[in-house]
DNA sequence: ATAGGGTTAG
């Protein structure tokens, strides 16, 4: 209203009064009103409506083609479908010719995104003109209707209209998008017969884009070789189809021919192009291309910004992706995202959880790809905090029931330790599928809860779903973490029967069960079935000798470690500590010297706990690094004057070095979850206690922390480098079997 | 009067 009435109300500049007075004077009044409407940009509907009514009423005379022309302009502008409707009401009134109006309205119509009110009048219409029917499948698929826009194009064929290339070179696409690969088949043949594959370039790449996105890259090669005259679009096609295919190599090939024959790539070339370097980390092409974008003043394109960045993060180069990521003026939700998700790839969480709180900032939207990094970024550290502060986005986005977000959630709980929660959200998706129960299978197995863990992978069997490498991991896990011995075995025959692909992490799991069920024997003839026996496969039954102390079988796998990798410090620790263990240590001092010949250092043992979002590092030893370590070491000790009380004894068995007891005492003590236990008893932060480790848990620490849970009457849960325990009263998840 | 290609995830 506020228009209308400026314009009636005296505008200086187009003194719309003056005009009212005019335009009974015909053709001059009603091309001056025009440009007047002309000279705005967006008139609320009612206004132009209103407008457009005195118009029609005062210029009844008015009927030639090129006024309505004019007028049908005016309304496309404007996207006012009601203009159209009064003008159409008196194109009828003055007896314009129907079989011309007809096209005019529907096309204006569709301009205006009013397809339905185009296909009724469409309907109506007794002469259809090709381009009309074109027009209205073309808009049916720009709008995402595909299956209208087949049927369009099966009545058009009824009709006795024969299709030409707009239409071809439209319809494709929603051949593809409903998977018609039959009716798209005899389509293609109809295009073959009629000369249009070879000569028109937009039907070629129609046809390309078809075969692309159902999966057949051959057949779009081969109609790209047919087209006779090559551009960028076709070209680009089928880059785009190798790249998503992961046909890398193909995808750079096709790429660097179309510069040979001096086609020009754009935007949209950059951006498949370098998705496939990244792939391939390819960085040499990749800088190259880089150049070739900057030279041809396509650097400042967004998708193809954002591949580069992308290019950049999976070759690792995080700072080079950083420089592109600063050159993006405005970063949509893709470049954020996969700014994030490749932080998160390269093991910067803590950096990408800080770019994920700018976007929160900058009002960029989140989407599930976004949310999914943001989560895989909080469960690597185990941020249990920060990860459901992201569960709150989650659910503020509608995304609680989406199988991408939701499997990031049921992750990070389960990687938190939480498996019930995990559970909950697991529930609550609206689709189940194998990544998602895989999911959900991992998070049960990593927490010990074997029998929840089968339950889940018998309903998937149920479900129809097919099992893959993850799940048959998961489910050997789970029975490796329960104990549950005869179960692994047998599931693990039912794979190799049901020919799974077994991989080397398979067998390395099942090493491990029967090893420390102290089945070696076993264990070692299993690994004769491995083809390309790996390096870890190898430590798993050395560390399961190591538990049972088997000293001649350990030195006889060492061997064969050795001989694969000479030096290997994971395997030279082992057998110190083995040799330690059995209080040979004239055998421990050797391999130390061994190690120090060859400069390995040992890993340093680490624990984190987060505290209200912040996350402390604790280094086994180190008691003075922490800017509280004074108040750090006091609760230390009363924790641990309070355990002895109930009976904790260390258990010096844990210490692998040759030195008197209470030394042995004192290096126990300096344990690093010891540390960030008593950090956060200290700290007196309501709730659980939750502790990230980076190797596994010794047996003085798991007994020492099962009776600190039940003098705190605290829960500690500590995820080691394999799984959680649980501790909880004085007993732990894991049934002392880890 | 009507037509074709792109970037992020478990």
């Amino acid at each position: 209203m506020g228009r209308y009435e400026l314009h009636y109300g005296g505008d200086r500049r187009n003194n719309a009064p003056a005009m009212r007075r005019d335009y009974n004077g015909g053709l001059i009044a009603f091309s001056r009103y025009f440009s007047f409407f002309s000279s705005r940009t967006c008139s609320p509907e009612s206004s132009i409506n209103n407008q457009f009514r005195l118009l029609c009423i005062t210029c009844d005379t008015l009927t030639t083609t090129h006024n309505f022309s004019q007028l049908l302009r005016q309304c496309i502008d404007e996207r006012s479908i009601s203009g159209i409707k009064t003008i159409q009401a008196h194109m009828l009134k003055s007896g314009f010719p129907a079989e011309i109006s007809g096209s005019k309205l529907v096309d204006a119509s569709l301009k205006c995104g009013d397809i339905d009110y185009a296909r009724q009048v469409f309907d109506g219409m007794s002469e259809r003109h090709i381009v009309t029917w074109n027009s209205l499948i073309a808009y049916l698929i720009k709008y995402r209707r595909s299956k209208e826009a087949v049927e369009m194009y099966r009545l058009m064929i009824t009709n006795n209209v024969l299709p030409d290339e707009y239409t071809l070179s439209s319809v494709f696409k929603a051949f593809s998008d409903l998977s018609l690969e039959k009716e798209a088949q005899r389509s293609h043949g109809l295009a073959v017969i009629l000369g249009l594959e070879v000569s028109n370039v937009f039907v070629g790449s129609a046809l390309v884009d078809m075969y692309v996105k159902f999966g057949k890259t051959r057949e779009a090669k081969l109609v790209l070789d047919r087209v006779e005259e090559k551009d960028v679009v076709l070209i680009t096609a089928l880059i785009v189809g190798y790249s998503q295919k992961g046909e890398d190599t193909e995808a750079v090939k096709a790429f660097q021919s179309m510069l040979v024959e001096k086609v020009q790539p754009n935007e949209y070339t950059y951006a498949s192009v370098l998705i496939s370097c990244g792939n391939l980390k390819d960085i040499g092409n990749g800088k190259l291309i880089h150049g070739l974008m900057v030279k041809s003043g396509f650097e400042s394109a967004l998708a193809s910004q954002t591949s580069l960045l992308t290019m950049y993060l999976r070759c690792s180069l995080v700072d080079d992706s950083l420089r592109v990521f600063k050159c993006i003026e405005y970063p949509n939700q893709v470049s954020w995202t996969s700014l994030i998700s490749g932080l998160v790839q390269n093991g910067r969480e803590e950096m990408a959880l800080i770019e994920f709180r700018k976007m929160m900032r900058d009002s960029i939207k989140p989407n599930s790809f976004t949310l999914s990094s943001a989560l895989r970024g909080c469960s690597n550290l185990a941020m249990f905090e920060e990860g459901r502060q992201i569960h709150g986005i989650v659910t503020k986005y509608g995304f609680d029931r989406d199988k991408y977000a939701g499997s990031g959630l049921i992750d990070l709980y389960g990687k938190c330790g939480c498996s019930d929660m995990a559970r909950l959200v697991f529930d609550t998706l609206s689709e189940v599928d194998v990544i998602s129960l895989n999911t959900m299978i991992y998070s049960y197995a990593q927490n010990g809860f074997g029998r929840e863990a089968l339950d889940l992978f018998e309903r998937m069997i149920n479900l129809g779903l097919q099992p893959n490498d993850v799940t048959v991991l998961s489910v050997l896990l789970a029975c490796n973490n329960s104990r549950l011995v005869e179960e692994g075995c047998e599931l693990f025959d039912s794979f190799r029967k049901d020919k799974i692909m077994l991989t080397n992490d398979h067998y390395a799991c099942m090493v491990d069960l029967l090893g420390r069920a102290g089945r070696l024997e076993e264990a070692e003839m299993l690994t004769t079935e491995v083809i390309n026996p790996d390096l870890v496969l190898w430590r798993t039954l050395l560390s399961a000798c190591k538990v049972h102390k088997k000293v001649e079988m350990a030195e006889r796998i060492t061997r064969k470690i050795l001989e694969i990798e000479p030096g290997d410090e994971g395997t030279l620790i082992l057998m110190s500590n083995l040799y330690a263990s059995t209080g040979k240590w004239n055998r421990v001092i050797e391999m130390k010297s061994k190690m120090k010949d060859m400069k390995l250092k040992k890993n340093p043992a680490m624990s984190w706990v987060e505290i209200n979002k912040e996350t402390h590092t604790f280094m086994a030893g180190d008691l003075f690094s922490h800017p509280n370590s004074e108040q750090i070491l006091e609760n230390l000790e009363e924790l641990i004057k309070k355990s002895k009380d109930l009976g904790y004894v260390e258990d010096k068995s844990c210490v692998f070095q040759d030195m008197e007891e209470t030394a042995k005492e004192r290096s126990l003590h300096q344990h690093s979850e010891k540390l960030a236990i008593a950090f956060a008893v200290w700290r007196n932060v309501g709730g659980s206690i939750r502790i990230l480790k980076n190797l596994r848990v010794c047996v003085d620490c798991h007994s020492w922390i099962k009776i600190v849970s039940r003098v705190m009457k605290r829960e500690i849960i500590c995820r080691d480098s394999k799984r959680f325990h649980h501790f909880r009263d004085g007993s732990c998840s894991c049934g002392d079997y880890w």
